[in-house]
DNA sequence: CCTATTTCGACAACCTTGTTGTCTATGACA
DNA sequence: TGTCATAGACAACAAGGTTGTCGAAATAGG
C-alpha cells in the first residue's frame, strides 16, 4: 500500500522504467539493437519540424552539442539524413529516413502494444482515467530527457 | 488526450521528473545544495540493512564499484559514516549519520507534501486509486536506479 | 591444519551522455 | 557597411556507470 510521496514518485518512475525497458528489448528483438528511448525521441521531434540541431537542443531541452551528437550518431546508423538548407547556409537540414520512420512505427506499434497489456490488467476505464489525472497534474511540460544516460542506457534485463 | 502507448510512457516520466525535481530544488532550498535522489535511496537502503558496499549495489541494482562511489560522496558530506565490522575485517560497515537522517526525514515530509497538493488537485480516491492501479502494473519491482546521471543530475529549472 | 574458493573493498581504465567555452561562417538589421 | 545573433564544429571536462584486476580476509573441504 504505498501511501507516502516517495513510494508514489518511485511508482511512477518504475512504470515509466517498465515500459521503456520491455519496449527498447523489443525493438532489439525485432532486429534494431541499437535504438534507446532516446533515439526515438529526437527522432518524433525531428519529424515535428525540429529539422537542425540547435532547434533539435531546445526542443529536448539539451545543449546543441549535445544534440549535435545524438544526430550523428542517428546519421551514422541511417536514422536521419542531413543536406544543406539552401535558404541558410549556416543549417543542415534534418530527415528522419524511410528506416529512420520504420523504427518510429515499430516502437509506436510497441509501445501501444504495452498499453493494451496494462488495460487488460486494470481495465479500460480505469487506464483512461490514470491518463486523464496524470495528465492534470503533470500537465504540459515540455519532455525534459537531459539524462546523462538513463533512456538511452542499455537493458540488463531479460532479453 | 494522450491516448497512446508513448505518450502514457512520457506522462510517467513526467510525473516522476515533476516531483523529483520539485523535491530537489526544496531540499537545495533547505540548505540541502547536493543532495540528489539517488543519495536519498542509497540512505534508505542503508537504513533498511545494505550496510556494506557490495550489498548496498545489490539492493541498488548497481555494480559494487558504483555503489562505492556514491558511498564516497555522501561519506565526504558526513551523510553517512563508515568503520570496520570487527566480525569480518573485509566489511567496512555503513551507518547513516544524523544528519543523514536529517536530509532523509526532510525529504519524506517535502515528497509527502508534493503528494498532497496532488491530492488536492484530483481528489484523495482519485489519486488513492492511481496509486493501487499504478502498484498493480509495477508490481514488486526493484526500484533499479542504474542511471547514469538522472536522479544525481543537478536542475536547470526554477530555484 | 592447510589449501582452494569466494567475497569485500580499492584502483585503474574506459564508455556514455551531458556541459561550457571557443571559433568560424553566415544571416539579419540599423 | 558594420555590428550583432545564430548555426554548427571542436575541444576540454564532469558525472555516473562498467569491467577487469588485485590483495586481504573469510569460509569450505580434504
Amino acid at each position: 500500500m504505498p501511501r507516502s510521496g516517495a513510494d508514489l514518485a518511485l511508482l511512477l518512475l518504475g512504470g515509466f522504467r517498465s515500459l521503456a525497458d520491455a519496449a527498447t528489448a523489443e525493438l532489439a528483438r525485432r532486429g534494431y539493437e541499437d535504438v534507446r528511448p532516446v533515439h526515438d525521441f529526437a527522432m518524433r521531434a525531428i519529424t515535428a519540424g525540429a529539422d537542425n540541431a540547435s532547434e533539435l537542443g531546445r526542443r529536448l531541452s539539451v545543449s546543441k552539442q549535445a544534440a549535435a551528437k545524438t544526430i550523428a550518431v542517428l546519421q551514422e546508423r541511417g536514422y536521419v539524413a542531413r543536406d544543406t538548407d539552401p535558404l541558410d547556409a549556416r543549417r543542415k537540414r534534418l530527415q528522419v529516413t524511410a528506416l529512420g520512420f520504420e523504427v518510429l512505427r515499430q516502437g509506436e506499434s510497441i509501445f501501444d502494444e504495452l498499453r493494451d497489456q496494462w488495460e487488460r490488467q486494470i481495465g479500460s476505464s480505469e487506464l483512461a482515467s490514470l491518463e486523464t489525472h496524470l495528465a492534470t497534474l503533470v500537465g504540459a511540460l515540455p519532455v525534459r530527457l537531459d539524462a546523462p544516460g538513463w533512456t538511452a542506457h542499455d537493458l540488463g534485463g531479460p532479453a
